[in-house]
DNA sequence: TATCATTTTTACCGTTTGGTCAAATATCTT
DNA sequence: AAGATATTTGACCAAACGGTAAAAATGATA
């Protein structure tokens, strides 16, 4: 019965998954990124999406419920990919090291996945409607986590004092600001629509803001 | 002639506007700059945008052509504001005051404006398909002119070295980011809907960031 | 108060959009 | 090859949306 075959399709998240599922449902959330993050939720159209996969839009919808699935989809996937760099902070680095690093991380991830960027800042922006809870208990306890890791490194002397979550938010931004900005910083800068040129300096700028005083290496070791 | 009114109404940009069109106009752009800054231009629609303003949707349509209309002249006030900050830096001043009050000026900015950054933010997202032309021409003339003077604050040794346009960005992601990601501000640090208290927070930290080892006072005046 | 221009409303239209349904086709299993 | 299951498609629908037309109401003016 064909109802039967939809909703195990569809019900069954992990494992009993067909060929022709698995290679559609990544097909569709391939394409489904490119037009969310570039239109926006409600920008976007089924019918786009659906084109953008060669595919038929009831085709597509036999894979996910409706929009919102997909973009909840996208999102869920799009978590891990934004804590990881923070996940790999180490207690027992030096400042200048990890928080060098993170940076390099995570201007690393905004040039290798600016759509994945935008689409995140479109979910912020439009007020985090899927992903609020998210924000309330994972990101905050692992920003508390980190934090902390910060604020013992101040406490040793090791680096400037300051409040260490507006640290990461400093570090979120100015790095995210590159993908999610980069029309503006393209247009400012008088480069063409692909050049990505623009990241060797912004990693030198990063690192001289971040590492300058706030952490100096003499102090840091 | 029905028509006549209506043409004159919007084609007679400046000067002879009634009484109850300057009213409308201003009703029309607050309500819009409500839904649009919160919904994005297609999540906004017409009727909320009506309803908002207390007023029906074909009364809207009489103040304005279309929806793109509003918009646009939302995003075109908006520049202004966006541009003012900016504009203020002085070549004579000495770089921890004029760097130190800029940021200040951008973080107020961000509190009181929340919704134009958001705005501005959504349209940037979006491929900035409206004022495209304004960041190549208006916005690029400016921070070549800013970014000058930076660079010779640098040559004089008053200032580390790194790029200036790149700084005016980090300036720029820093202090838009708690107004566009006030939602994961707030969820990350626990506070509620309408809470502002981390601005004080994000001052300090700003300040220590830039001014720290980019910009010493020793070495400035 | 009569006249004219401006403003507001009611009713409506064409299109787009998210989504459904049932039939047709392809794929897999035995 | 046959039968069952999974996949795809074309036709369609209701609601939402941007926008229009023309009449009704209001305001300004003399």
């Amino acid at each position: 019965m064909t109802g039967n075959a939809k909703l195990r399709a569809v019900e069954k998240p992990a494992g009993g998954k067909t060929r022709i599922q698995k290679e559609n449902e990544t097909r569709i959330l391939r394409a489904a990124l490119d037009i969310f993050s570039e239109s926006g939720f409600h920008g976007a159209t089924l019918d786009r999406i659906a084109s953008q996969a060669s595919m038929s839009k009831p085709n597509l919808l036999y894979y996910f419920r409706n929009k919102e699935e997909i973009h909840v989809a996208l999102l869920t996937d799009l978590l891990d990919v934004w804590l990881a760099p923070l996940r790999e902070i180490r207690p027992d680095g030096n400042p200048v090291d990890e928080i060098g690093s993170y940076i390099r991380r995570k201007l690393d991830s905004s040039r290798s996945f600016p759509r994945e960027s935008r689409l995140f800042a479109n979910e912020i922006l439009a007020g985090a409607p899927h992903i609020g809870d998210f924000l309330q208990t994972e990101l905050r306890q692992l920003v508390e986590e980190k934090a902390a890791i910060l604020q013992g490194w101040i406490d040793d002397g090791r680096m400037a004092s300051c409040d260490p979550r507006h640290l990461l938010f400093a570090i979120w931004s100015t790095t995210q600001h590159y993908a999610d900005f980069s029309v503006q910083v393209r247009h400012v800068l008088g480069l063409g629509p692909g050049d990505k040129s623009y990241y060797d300096e912004a990693t030198n700028m990063l690192e001289t803001l971040f590492l300058g005083q706030l952490i100096s290496p003499e102090n840091s070791g």
